[in-house]
DNA sequence: CAGTCAGTTAACAATTAGATAATAATACAA
DNA sequence: TTGTATTATTATCTAATTGTTAACTGACTG
């Protein structure tokens, strides 16, 4: 059906919370990872590039705040949700928490209900803003609502099945999908298509934009990188 | 599907156990290898190196926890999931059992339902740490998902195999891995290759890398070390 | 000093993707 | 509906890369 379970990262140094969380977001269907301070919670943020991490403010080693405006100057983090976790439920605080790139807040003491509700429409908010969105790497940019991709503001026309491959491997630029993957994603999981059938597309799709963004990686697949 | 199907091993004196798990198994899309004694298990475990092994305590030539404890003893078998089945009940065998190196423990009578579950989250709980994620030993980081690696952010790109048979090795780094365990991990386990096909790999990936993190270890197999 | 084992190299075989053209399917306008 | 243009797929051939083998070499071991 849709993908993979969703990423979270979950950084507390109390113990009994985090099993708390996992237990209940697992429920869910998400896919659980934990950290029980501030720079374990950055360490394993870089390797797993979760969807979501969720930072208790008080931690050991950086506390909550610090991890948030540590990831958020690095690029690759710049739309990973985070929620604050915090004891502290004064206005202030709060306030402090969203200005350094929260995007929500959970007071503790935490209902298990309210956290997987929270968490969620976090996600249902950002994969409805995520779907038809503009895509802007480099100079190219692909508008999925006016089916339109431009070089260096030069609109270029693609056809159906052109566009929805060029726009599947600039959705996660550098990450290379595996031939299999780019049938299911935009042929969809019964057609059955020859084995020449995603060359020509990306031959296509090569010529019409006449800048070289679709690398080959031979036996695996292809990947967007400028 | 994503890469190989897993490879399960079972071993079990019951003929008609065994096909009731063959048959659950291979339903779920794993590939199912039996074996019928003790003795057995370990030499088909030796050939296969599979990621799961289901062990009956009770059965002939070894029972299910002298072959566990045989198995771990050796590197390779460290990280293999075990199951153990047993009609035994209670309390202190179960124990026994998870302490001699089980990951988990299903009693009889079997359900199918139970076992596929637990089968499942148990290969969940471990490719989801293990899986995909970007290896960063010293200044070489080898990246699945972009089907990279840098040595000291200078990009190499390597082919196929040679990827996977770093990413094989640097996957746990210090420990050595037989040329047999290479064969069956990088190239499956009916493929036969000559025996100069490994070295030519381990002599192009030392090339391409420049740096020697591949040390031979003569008579036994490689390993990763910076 | 023979025997084993891995390193090296080059040749070859097999796999894989690029190119192109032809055909099929679809959309769309008259 | 029919005809035309566009888009999608397949087939075939070719080029390139990747994988494997074989033969030789050197190092180390007992």
């Amino acid at each position: 059906m849709e993908g993979k379970a969703k990423q979270i990262l979950i950084a507390d140094d109390e113990p009994d919370i985090l099993e708390i969380l996992r237990y209940n977001l697992e429920k869910e269907g998400y896919e659980v990872h934990t950290a029980k301070d501030g720079n374990e919670a950055i360490e394993k943020a870089k390797q797993l590039y979760p969807d979501l991490i969720i930072l208790d403010i008080m931690m050991p080693r950086k506390n909550g705040v610090e991890v948030c405006q540590i990831l958020r100057t690095q690029p690759s983090f710049k739309d990973t949700l985070i929620i604050f976790l915090t004891a502290m439920s004064d206005e202030s605080s709060q306030i402090n928490g969203l200005e350094t790139g929260a995007d929500d807040y959970i007071s503790k003491p935490i209902s298990p209900k309210v956290l997987v509700s929270r968490v969620n429409a976090l996600f249902r908010r950002v994969t409805s803003k995520e779907a038809g969105k503009t895509l802007q790497i480099g100079n190219i940019s692909i508008d999925p609502v006016k089916f339109l991709v431009s070089v260096d503001r030069n609109e270029v026309i693609l056809a159906k099945k052109e566009f929805e491959l060029i726009y599947l491997l600039a959705s996660k630029p550098g990450r290379v999908f595996l031939r299999n993957e780019i049938l299911t994603q935009v042929w969809g999981n019964e057609v059955i298509v020859g084995d020449r059938t995603i060359d020509v597309h990306v031959r296509k799709v090569r010529q019409k934009l006449g800048i070289d963004c679709i690398t080959t990686v031979k036996g695996v697949g292809y990947k967007f990188e400028i």
